[in-house]
DNA sequence: GCAAGTATCATTGTATACAATAATGCACAT
DNA sequence: ATGTGCATTATTGTATACAATGATACTTGC
């Protein structure tokens, strides 16, 4: 009754994962991801109204699972819920995804800072590789592979802060911004300019200097929204 | 065959609000302030398991508003479930509040910063009735107000500074902390320091002086935390 | 005695049924 | 024509039923 290409009954969807939801096999993980991206992407309008039972339809799920995910994104602020009446779109707006960045300018030189104290030799070696493969990739053009190498350095980054918390807001945050990321490092100049900072962190961290590595971090992501501006972002 | 003191299905019971669940009224809204502040209270062990039907029983309502709390909580970080087994207590250690603080100091310093931009006339004469008032309570010793108008003191910044991504974050780290603060502020001596703190940085704010309101309200945490230490906490 | 396999039970995952609430539209009075 | 009240419908809120999964304990063969 259901064969749409939508249908999340079936294993085939190769979902993007989120990692606040570990759930990814789950209807209700891959129903919350799947809102969650076309939230984002901007598939729905804003102040929609999202219907258990219409996207249920569409998904080929029962409406459990899509209550559970809505609930799920009102806590995560990309739905808004009135009790008794329904689910509405509260996506992102440019102001968010600017003040995003801002915030996340400050949480990422604390990060660094962190790093600086608790980082692991494997996590340094992790670092190391991924900013000589980026160059590589760079010179290539392979800008997916790109992307993922960024998100795998920060996140990095984020681990070896030694703070759950931190690293779990900042892998938010990430997320928030995936889409805008890509188009900001689609330019070769910035993915250089970028990676060329991500050396610099690396090297602050490996000297142990916490005051420069946060510096150095924070500069990075202010770097990043001078080009998002410069793009017109 | 369920009328203990515990049931939820009453409208009886004083809860919490939560900021972040709208739906105080709901089963499910007061389900999961239920279950968050008995985590935060430390009424459940570290990794103690959270069963669904146990929870229900309890407080008298059947497993589908406790299922839904129970992954609100996860994406708070305060509960882990394991995909088919089940859900367990994440609360939050020593170094997560201590974390939590810290980020704060950040992000207080932002928020300070952006409310000298946007802050309304309204919202200013919010504040200095709320340090005024504050002064009479500390000298009366009423411990519960004092409690009250720091948090009225501080959301009303963080509403101030326009941003609702800053501000949701803020208040989240805010109630994560409550016990912590409650207990800080419980002594005289830092309820009145804190309430001079609030003082400068109202004042920074309304001299439209945003580094120094960010460097206050920065310290202001900082200091915080630092009498947290002398607290043993 | 012990390990592997299996049956049983407990628990979660999903779907559906029923209840409560809010929205809609129509009839009727003014 | 307009607004009020009621009936109808749509939608969410909650409970429960059923399915699937994982845990447990027992049996059986060695």
């Amino acid at each position: 009754m259901n064969e749409t290409k939508n249908d999340l009954t079936g294993r085939n969807e190769a979902e993007e994962v989120s990692k606040e939801v570990t759930d990814k096999y789950s209807l209700r993980g891959r129903v919350f991801n799947r809102i969650r991206e076309d939230i984002l992407s901007g598939k729905y309008a804003e102040n929609e109204e999202l219907k258990e039972v219409s996207i249920g339809n569409e998904l080929g799920v029962s409406r459990t699972p899509v209550r559970e995910a809505l609930r799920q994104l009102e806590l995560e602020g990309l739905v808004n819920i009135i009790p008794n009446k329904g689910a509405y779109v509260h996506g992102i707006s440019q102001k968010d995804i600017h003040d995003i960045y801002v915030i996340r300018s400050y949480l990422e030189g604390l990060a660094a800072r962190w790093a600086c104290e608790r980082i692991t030799d494997e996590e340094i070696e992790n670092l190391e590789e991924n900013v000589y493969i980026a160059n590589f990739h760079i010179g290539k053009k392979h800008y997916e592979t790109i992307v993922e190498l960024d998100s795998q350095f920060h996140e990095t980054i984020y681990k070896a802060s030694g703070s759950k918390i931190l690293e779990h807001q900042l892998s938010t945050y990430h997320h928030y911004v995936e889409r805008i990321r890509k188009i900001s490092l689609g330019r070769e100049e910035r993915a250089k300019k970028a990676n060329e900072e991500h050396a610099a962190i690396l090297e602050a961290i490996k000297g142990r200097n916490g005051d420069l590595a946060e510096k150095l971090a924070h500069e990075h992501i202010i770097s990043t929204i001078a080009n998002l501006n410069k793009q017109g972002l």
